[in-house]
DNA sequence: ATGGTTGGGGTCCAA
């Protein structure tokens, strides 16, 4: 089974790249972010004629959005956390009885300050919160995926240069810590970092503020992949497709895929 | 230190 994790920012205007990757990666199931968009104008019918026929929307508009989207047979059914007003989570469970968790964290603003910035203070809450459900909802013996943009990048090697992004939101210590509390909440482990060793540069965003993106190389990884123990050794694949960040049109972000082998 | 680009909804905010 393949799961794919990618901010699309903006699902309506990503349809033909959307096909494309699709095609490319045939993943079983597809968790999305910033899908911007109401529920009730998400693009059903093109998933629909691609064979993604369970779909779990939860919408808003302008910004936001989260979606999850399976292939016949691959979903048994669908939860939310209420976490606030804002879309930005759903889970389902797996027809192999592992639960899927899909995060859109908040991004934070510019000013790591929880004092001066609302919104800073709202992204450090949010792990506050989620770290919390986990751990009184869950153990570390569920077969669980945490998937979606998490807004941080954790390791040194997560981030162009470690140096100049401390005191940058989404490298910071405060913001590490969060996720890193988060991480050990159920004693999730790094299903990418399986793959591609900490020692190596691995980015899953470039901003779309640089004249080239791949010359200048100025990315992060703030998308990723967490499962539980008991999945570990079962995930066999686990791949960034950086080489979507240059298809035509694209999103700042790039999909995200695991595989895990037939039996859990 | 600053500005660079994109998207949504409506002439500005968020990323």
């Amino acid at each position: 089974m393949k799961i794919t994790t990618w901010n699309i920012n903006s699902i309506r205007k990503r349809l033909d790249i959307v096909h494309r990757v699709l095609n490319e990666i045939q993943p079983d199931v597809l968790c999305l972010q910033e899908i911007k968009v109401i529920t009730e104008l998400f693009p059903y019918e093109f998933f629909n004629k691609l064979g993604y026929v369970t779909q779990y929307i939860k919408g808003q508009s302008g910004y936001n959005g989260v979606a999850i989207l399976g292939k016949f047979g691959t979903i048994k059914d669908v939860q939310e956390m209420q976490l606030s007003s804002e879309s930005r989570h759903l889970s389902v469970l797996l027809s192999n009885g592992i639960e899927l968790h899909n995060f859109y964290i908040p991004a934070g603003g510019d000013v790591p300050d929880s004092v001066v910035n609302e919104k800073f203070k709202y992204k450090l809450q949010f792990f506050d919160d989620i770290t919390a459900w986990f751990l009184n909802n869950r153990t570390a013996k569920d077969k669980i995926i945490l998937v979606g943009d998490l807004n941080v990048a954790p390791l040194e090697n997560d981030v162009w240069s470690h140096k100049q992004l401390l005191k940058v939101v989404s490298h910071t210590p405060v913001e590490i810590e969060k996720i890193n509390s988060l991480y050990k909440s159920i004693d999730f482990l790094d299903a990418i970092r399986k793959f591609i060793p900490p020692e190596q540069k691995l980015y899953s965003w470039w901003s779309y503020r640089n004249r080239d993106w791949r010359k200048s190389d100025r990315g992060r990884r703030l998308d990723h992949i967490w499962v539980t123990q008991p999945l570990f050794p079962y995930v066999i694949e686990g791949h960034i497709a950086r080489e979507v960040r240059g298809y035509l049109n694209p999103s700042d972000h790039c999909p995200v895929t695991i595989q895990l082998s037939k039996r859990q």
